[in-house]
RNA sequence: GCGCCAGUAGCUCAGGUGGAUAGAGCAACAGCCUUCUAAGCUGUGGGUCGGAGGUUCGAGUCCUCCCUGGCGCGCCA
């Protein structure tokens, strides 16, 4: 049992004894300052109301009830309006770098999910042109939910959903017909909704060479295979280099040819929750939030996109997720309701907030000051290639992750490639190959370092126990990231835990050291190591030994 | 007009789900290389947390209204 949950339990305990009516959970937090202790809780602040005293009083009651001698804990202190301050032995706190040695790599995971299947939606670009910035903060915040999921025992499947039918391909196989044409000395101009990137040139040359037989363009639905084909396996490419995998790519068009649009359809109308008007067959979403009904069926007898868009989240629920989140654009909110309702109308048992949703804000590109708006080879916007190609994977992982998906994000392209203190990606990769030069250096493997018979006493200096108490909080940064689903908590953690790793390196010394300050250090060091790999992984991002 | 998101230092942003004196990076200024990577470290300055009310022991955080910005509001997808 960790010290902080010897502490909780016993502040149950007390609290009971004082009356307190159940359940009580009380809330042990690191306080901001460490003269206030490793930790502090303010349970005698919530109890004031419950048992009509003063906050101080039930402190000081709960104080004398508590015995934590055993648990390594030093000194008990109230401050402020009723805070209890817990100060920790310095070598109670350090032993428990124990865990995360004899756990290495599984330091910070946890069995929540209870291995739960979950799905995770992302990127799912149409097969249109080359991902663009938006869809690289989407394939960096879903691989990191994933992980974050994964690693706290659920489940996880990564999907991609793409629409391989509709008027956008048809549009895009347009677009390809008309550059053959051009190829072929004909002036004929780029159709309305049509692409007009570099790309799809690209795309019209390979065509002509691929197939000789038909250098006019005359068959558009074997161009539009080819272009779609083409498209699919760059846009693998572009995420193969992201170093994002998927488990499942998902075709719109198979929710036609295997009647489930039809079966949601009739399923709605069954329900009673569709009505006909203007020739045209509505969906009462208003009974579920929205604040106007939708068409479903147009009058000319085709589909409004978020009838298919209800029948396949239809068959996350019935492939098992209980839980399917998707991580779309903001743009993109407007749907929620709309899919939300047509799963509720169904009135099959799913739950109300079936599908979660992770919308982000956008990305904006920045170098020398100036927004970048355009690739040449997409033409209107920034290609997630041409990020990766000009700072690197790491990187582009990293400042996609580091701000909240809730804001907009600026994308600063000169400080993503610095090589140097400015850019936290490298800060953080260094901290953790300082930590590896330890190893090379006095030729151990860290692999070899044991805790056993360690004095933890001996890491007593302040840098090492900011160090140490960053570290044992990697679980519980873990935990509620996977909670919030919310990535960019595990990279501010980082930030601060290379700070204090680089503070530490640079105040005091490991290697030459007398023997039971140097094997306490090396477990330090090696724990340090541990944690920024774990996270770093989490994140998508290497933790290189040299840099 | 309605809905979602945001507004915190000169700039870019954090502030785990109400807690103690609001933080970090960049930028600016002043320093630190005989020892495991100076791709690093130390220090200084910098704030009406958009505004006004409210909830309570306590609000950047919760509620209401207003202002500003982004996105959306189709029988397009």
């Amino acid at each position: 049992m960790s010290t902080r949950d010897l502490i909780r339990a016993a502040l149950i305990d007390a609290a009971r004894g004082l009356g307190a009516p159940a359940p009580i959970d009380p809330v042990l937090e690191r306080p901001r300052d460490s003269a206030h202790g490793e930790w502090a809780t303010n349970v005698a602040m919530t109890l004031a109301r419950p048992l009509r005293r003063k906050p101080a009083d039930i402190a000081r009651d709960l104080v004398a009830a508590l015995d934590l001698a055993a648990a390594g804990v030093e000194r008990v202190e109230i401050a402020g309006p009723g805070f209890i301050n817990f100060h920790v032995a310095v070598g109670t706190t350090a032993g428990a770098l124990r865990d995360i040695l004899t756990l290495g790599s599984r330091f910070g995971a946890a069995d929540t999910g209870g291995g739960c299947p979950v799905n995770i939606e992302f990127v799912s670009a149409n097969p249109t042109g080359p991902l663009h910035v938006g869809h690289g903060r989407q394939a960096a915040l879903g691989d990191a939910i994933a992980a974050l999921l994964e690693t706290t025992g659920w489940r996880v499947s990564r999907e991609y959903y793409y629409n391989d039918a509709g008027v956008q391909i048809m549009n895009l196989g347009r677009s390809v017909q008309v550059r053959l044409a051009q190829l072929d000395g004909r002036d004929v101009p780029i159709p309305e909704g049509g692409y007009h990137g570099e790309y799809i040139l690209e795309i019209a040359q390979r065509y002509r060479d691929a197939h000789p037989d038909d250098p006019r363009g005359a068959d558009l639905d074997v161009i539009t295979r080819f272009a779609v084909a083409a498209l699919r396996r760059e846009q693998d490419l572009d995420l193969q280099a992201f170093g994002v995998q998927f488990d499942t790519y998902f075709l719109e068009s198979s929710l036609y040819t295997e009647g489930q649009v039809d079966e949601t359809v009739r399923a709605l109308m069954a329900a009673g929750q569709t009505y006909e008007r203007d020739g045209a067959l509505w969906l009462r979403t208003t009974h579920f939030g929205d604040d106007k009904d939708r068409v479903m069926r147009k009058r000319d007898g085709t589909y409004t996109y978020f009838v298919p868009d209800v029948a396949y989240h239809v068959t996350k629920w019935r492939r098992g997720f209980a839980r399917a989140i998707n991580v779309q654009g903001s743009d993109h909110h407007s749907t929620v309701t709309r899919v939300r309702a047509g799963l509720q109308a169904l009135g099959v048992g799913i739950p109300e907030g079936y599908p979660e949703y992770v919308l982000h804000q956008l990305v904006t590109v920045m170098r020398a000051g100036e927004e970048v708006k355009i690739s040449k080879r997409a033409g209107s916007y920034v290609t997630v290639r041409d990020l990766i190609d000009e700072v690197g994977r790491d990187a582009v992982r990293y400042f996609f992750l580091m701000r909240k998906g809730d804001s907009q994000l600026v994308f600063d392209i000169d400080l993503a490639r610095t090589q140097s203190e400015e850019n936290p990606v490298y800060y953080i990769q260094m901290a953790h190959a300082r930590m590896a030069g330890i190893f090379r250096v006095g030729g151990i493997d860290p692999a070899s370092v044991r805790a056993d018979g360690v004095d933890f006493d001996a890491l007593a200096e302040p840098e090492e126990q900011e160090l140490i108490k960053a570290l044992l909080d990697l679980p519980s940064v873990i935990a509620g990231a996977a909670l919030a689903l919310e990535p960019h908590r595990v990279a501010g953690y980082l930030h601060e835990t290379a700070r204090l790793a680089h503070l530490w390196y640079h105040k005091h010394h490991v290697l030459n050291e007398p023997e039971r300050l140097m094997s306490a250090r090396l477990v330090l060091a090696r724990a340090a190591q541990i944690v920024l790999r774990n996270a770093l992984t989490i994140l998508g991002i290497r933790a290189p030994d040299r840099m």
